[in-house]
DNA sequence: CCTTTTACGTTGCAACTGCAATGTAACGTG
DNA sequence: CACGTTACATTGCAGTTGCAACGTAAAAGG
């Protein structure tokens, strides 16, 4: 075995290039060439890491994945041992929002990401994996929180799952547009958790 | 003046050839040739109607907000003379969401182009004009409701506003990814109207 | 040492892109 | 019936694209 080096390093190298010019540029403004130069290095060795183009793409848009999924669990982990629902559900959530300029990078391909996917179903299956299981777990914080009193008994666990993601999302969107502001979109957010949960 | 037609129609229809190739293709497929053969005419009728291609973008981005306000002004003019605000809210909302065929494809052209112009600040701004007016109007229908008693007099009728638009596009979202069915968007709507506005 | 495998770099190509340039036909107007 | 304006169609060009092909250097294994 000739001349050995990490294959995942030099790949993520080339996905961070081209998250950057996909984050400045837009997605279509993404080419062999640009993300080459972006990273420094040849167009030859972006051939020799990724066989096509859309491999490229797909590795990119794991690390986005990866990357969203770090600071969610940062931004759990930084609560402390035995957080209430209330306050995990308010910690994860907040987590998922465009609120820093990295996040907003990051956003900002991930929207762009969604929309090619939207087209791609195979690229789109890619995103719609863990959904279930999120939209699950967060209906199984409020039936916690039902159960211990602290949530409003007549809400339905999954629509209200459903809303808070949705919302988020949607918050998220409106961030990532400049169409509002971070203290309005965590005072709005902080609002709907004042639907669902018991006072304060 | 000779040869007299209808500017607005020929860019209309090939306006429409764009928003069909985006819907299948995504916004990347979009290239004057494409669209041209699309709309079955030659690339260089199309250069006679949109001098640049951006020009053309932008065309096409005005129809499809023109069809989205009408769609809206549809659903709500069903609903008779005196709709009550929950009433009105709950028709608004609903037709923002991409729940049929049609408004779905138009939806995941909204979405390349909220994308596209992610990236290009100057399209932004003409997705964000009429922004502030939308919050407002939909903030006093429900400052309506609470000065008749029908609407919960505790919650801030901004924050409910910007509350349910976000969870109205984030929905969106879910329906166009395929992240959750229509009967679901729309019963996690209306749990939040049931949030903001009193007994049904 | 020598061979084989890996890690690149370089070049080239066919396809596509937006767009300018130029042509032509038709129609209303004087 | 000219004639100028408008509505297209055709062609061409420079630039970019993804990708294949080929080349070279280096390092591990025999």
């Amino acid at each position: 075995m000739p001349k050995v080096v990490d294959h995942h390093e030099r790949r993520t190298l080339i996905a961070d290039a081209l998250l950057r010019v996909a984050a400045r540029d837009g997605l279509e403004a993404v080419s062999l060439r640009h993300v080459a130069t972006e990273a420094g290095v040849t167009s030859g060795m972006v051939q020799h890491y990724f066989r096509t183009k859309d491999e490229m793409m797909h590795f990119a848009l794991g690390v986005v994945r990866e990357r969203n999924e770090a600071r969610i669990t940062a931004a759990v982990t930084r609560l402390g041992p035995t957080p209430t629902p209330r306050e995990f559900l308010q910690a994860f959530l907040t987590g998922l929002l465009p609120l820093d300029d990295a996040s907003r990078a990051d956003g900002l391909v991930a929207l762009a990401f969604l929309a090619y996917a939207a087209v791609r179903p195979e690229a789109g299956a890619s995103l719609r994996q863990d959904a279930p299981q999120l939209f699950a777990y967060i209906a199984d914080q409020i039936r916690t929180a039902q159960a211990a009193g602290t949530a409003h008994a007549g809400v339905d666990p999954d629509a209200a799952a459903t809303g808070l993601l949705g919302l988020t999302e949607g918050l998220g969107l409106y961030l990532l547009t400049g169409q509002t502001t971070p203290e309005t979109a965590l005072k709005t957010l902080d609002a709907h958790l004042a639907f669902v949960f018991s006072a304060s």
